[in-house]
DNA sequence: AATGAAATACCTAGATTTAGGTATTTTAAA
DNA sequence: TTTAAAATACCTAAATCTAGGTATTTCATT
């Protein structure tokens, strides 16, 4: 038996779920809250063994409730139910190690095989979600490939923009600050932007973080 | 008698759309393009009183055709169809002068009313376009509240982020160039950030510009 | 084996940003 | 009308970035 805890601001799709579940033997709701603090709070004492969180809610949101989670190393599996299929969530939640994703619109069904996937140690994301992400990575690369930055020019503009100095950077990737600054200057180039900040504009438009 | 010009890179969008204003007297589809390039080479020739714009097309996109146009002095005045409701293709609207914009589960009615509203010189946003504007900007509104900027820390991040030097900034506001030193100073303190590229990434995540 | 792109490295000088201050004037609110 | 926040301005030293180069090595492709 999966136990599962739910954290959605709308209490409307706590019920929802509830019911969802009611009739199905192998999950069971152990909990819920309607908040990213009230969750926080309920977690110290109860122990779930999914966690089912929605993203978009007010004061702390689904990832931030994670994050906030893995600090106190509560590590719970978790899966993000959403309304939005944005990409740069979906990005977040990968690079914070959530385990998987489905759309508010899922049917029982996806959400069951979800739950018990995840349970049993695996991941899912829902086939629009990666589809979604998938698309926009795509975009990114054509954006990368029309202004013809290489790799190594990816890398660092990645770098800067997340604040790292020249100094920093050729520490990092263990080459010359020269070196980092020739790349620095050629993508400035290729660009057609005036400064740092110009390069740091482009990589969040171009999503490349 | 309006004049329409459709351009989607869905035949069958231009073909709904065209059986829609079949039965409506005084709205006349005279063209359509699947594509930016074919509706650039298109309306060379042609001159329609309002042109149904989609926004969402391979190559070039309706903004970007938006875009061209006007760099070719060809105004006209334009009604944008989306899908999505993104706020921040909204901005990017308002900002090209766009004259309205409606999602495409409008109805009938509201097309109509678009179309003639722009026709007659007026714009015409549909509502779940602008709440969805306001929460965005309410949501910027908060992100500055909370990590306190004043208004003319507000207004240094975007020159800043687009791009200007201490000195044109100053020039810009007409204040010392070390006033515009110290704001920034205090920007990035407030911010928490580590430099210009920080606080750029700032401008961008919490969508300022 | 030759070629070209990518990555590397170096140099210098000038511009810009950053960090540490202090201090006055304006403006809005209590 | 006092008070606090906001905006203004100045100073200096160090760090960092920008712009102008040149040049070698590595790597993949023809």
């Amino acid at each position: 038996m999966i136990r599962i805890f739910v954290v959605d601001d709308h209490q409307v799709v706590i019920d929802g779920i509830s019911s969802i579940f009611a009739e199905v033997e192998e999950i069971k709701i152990v909990g819920s809250a309607l908040n990213g603090v009230e969750a926080l709070r309920k977690l110290e004492t109860e122990s779930p063994d999914v966690l089912l969180l929605d993203i978009n809610m007010p004061e702390m949101d689904g990832i931030e409730l994670v994050r906030e989670l893995k600090k106190k190393g509560r590590e719970i599996k978790t899966l993000i139910l959403t309304m939005h299929n944005n990409p740069q969530f979906t990005k977040q939640l990968i690079a914070e190690g959530v385990q998987g994703c489905v759309l508010k619109n899922a049917g029982k069904k996806d959400l069951i095989f979800a739950i018990t996937e995840i349970n049993n140690g695996g991941t899912y994301y829902t086939d629009a979600v990666t589809k979604t992400l998938v698309e926009s990575l795509e975009k990114t690369q054509e954006a990368i490939d029309e202004v013809q930055l290489t790799k190594r020019e990816v890398e660092i503009v990645k770098l800067i923009a997340l604040e790292h100095t020249t100094n920093e950077i050729a520490d990092k990737l263990s080459i010359s600050a020269y070196t980092v600054d020739t790349h620095r200057k050629n993508i400035i180039n290729k660009l057609g932007v005036k400064n740092l900040a110009g390069l740091v504009r482009f990589a969040f438009e171009k999503n490349l973080l």
